[in-house]
DNA sequence: CTTGACCTTCCCATGATGGGAAGGTAAAGA
DNA sequence: TCTTTACCTTCCCATCATGGGAAGGTCAAG
C-alpha cells in the first residue's frame, strides 16, 4: 500500500501519517525502490487505533502510551484504566470551564435587548462593570 | 505607566500586551524618549476588556469586533447579542463534543477491570473492536 | 559608577493540522 | 515509446494564544 491507500484505509490523512512518523508515534515503514513508503495491514491497524484515540480526545503523548500498552500483551489493565481516568478528569475540567463561560454569557445575553439601542450588559461587564 | 505596570494593572502579561499591539488588536501606545511604551488608564481599561473577553472564551477576532462595538457609542445592541449568541453556539458545540468523549470513555472504563489482568475493553475498542 | 531590574526587538516552541512548492516516479492511454 | 496524469518525496509556512529566552539598551538606587 502507498501512503494514500493507507490513508484511505485508516481514515488518517497522508499528511498526518508522515507527521506521526516524524514524531516517532508510529514506526517508519519500509520504502520501495523509489523511496515510497510501503504499508501493510498491521500499519493500517495502528493508524486506525491512533485515529480512534484522537477522536476520544487523547493527546499524542497519551496515544503513545496507549500504543505501548496495546502492543504489550502482558500489560496490567490497571495502567490502561489509570490513563483513561486521568483523561476523564481532564475532560471534566474542560467541560466545567466551558460550562462556566456558557452560563455567564447566557445570563448576560438574556439581559441584552438585542435591538437598536446601544446599551448592553455584555459590554458593560467586559468593560469592567463587574 | 511602563508595560509591566500596565500588565500588573490589567492582568495581561507584558508579552501578550506587545502581541496584541503587533496584531493590531490594541493601539500602539506612545513611546518615552528611551523608546519605552507608555500606557495610561484608558489603555489599561482596554486591556482589562480584552482579558475579560478571553476569559469568556472569545477568539481574538471576536474580541476585535467586541472592542469596535464597545468603542462605538451608537452600536445597536443587536450586533453585540448576535456575536455573543454565535459564540454560545460554538461553546455548546464544544461542550457536546467533550461530553460525547466523556460518555464513551466512562462506559469503557466502567467495564475495564483495572487490575493485573491484561484484557481491557478500552484497548479492544481502540484497536477496532467496535 | 556599578548593579540589578527594567525595557526593546527578534527568534523559537507549543499541539494537531493543513497548504503548497519543487522535484522525482508510476501507471495508463495514444 | 511517449505523454499525461496522478501520485510520491522533502521542506517550509500558517494556524491560535501563549510563553521562553537571547542580545542589547536604559533607569534608579546603592
Amino acid at each position: 500500500m502507498n501512503i494514500s491507500q493507507a490513508a484511505a484505509a485508516s481514515g488518517v490523512s497522508a499528511k498526518m501519517i508522515r507527521h506521526y512518523e516524524a514524531i516517532g508515534l508510529v514506526q517508519k515503514p519500509r520504502r520501495s525502490s523509489a523511496n515510497y513508503r510501503v504499508y501493510g495491514e498491521a500499519d493500517v491497524h495502528v493508524l486506525r487505533f491512533v485515529r480512534a484515540a484522537r477522536e476520544l480526545g487523547f493527546s499524542m503523548g497519551q496515544i503513545g502510551e496507549l500504543l505501548d500498552l496495546w502492543r504489550d500483551r502482558r500489560r496490567p489493565s490497571r495502567k490502561v484504566k489509570a490513563l483513561v481516568t486521568a483523561h476523564l478528569r481532564e475532560l471534566e475540567r474542560r467541560i466545567a470551564e466551558l460550562q462556566a463561560m456558557k452560563s455567564t454569557l447566557e445570563q448576560l445575553a438574556h439581559h441584552c435587548h438585542g435591538d437598536d439601542r446601544p446599551d448592553c450588559p455584555i459590554l458593560e461587564r467586559l468593560g469592567g462593570g463587574a
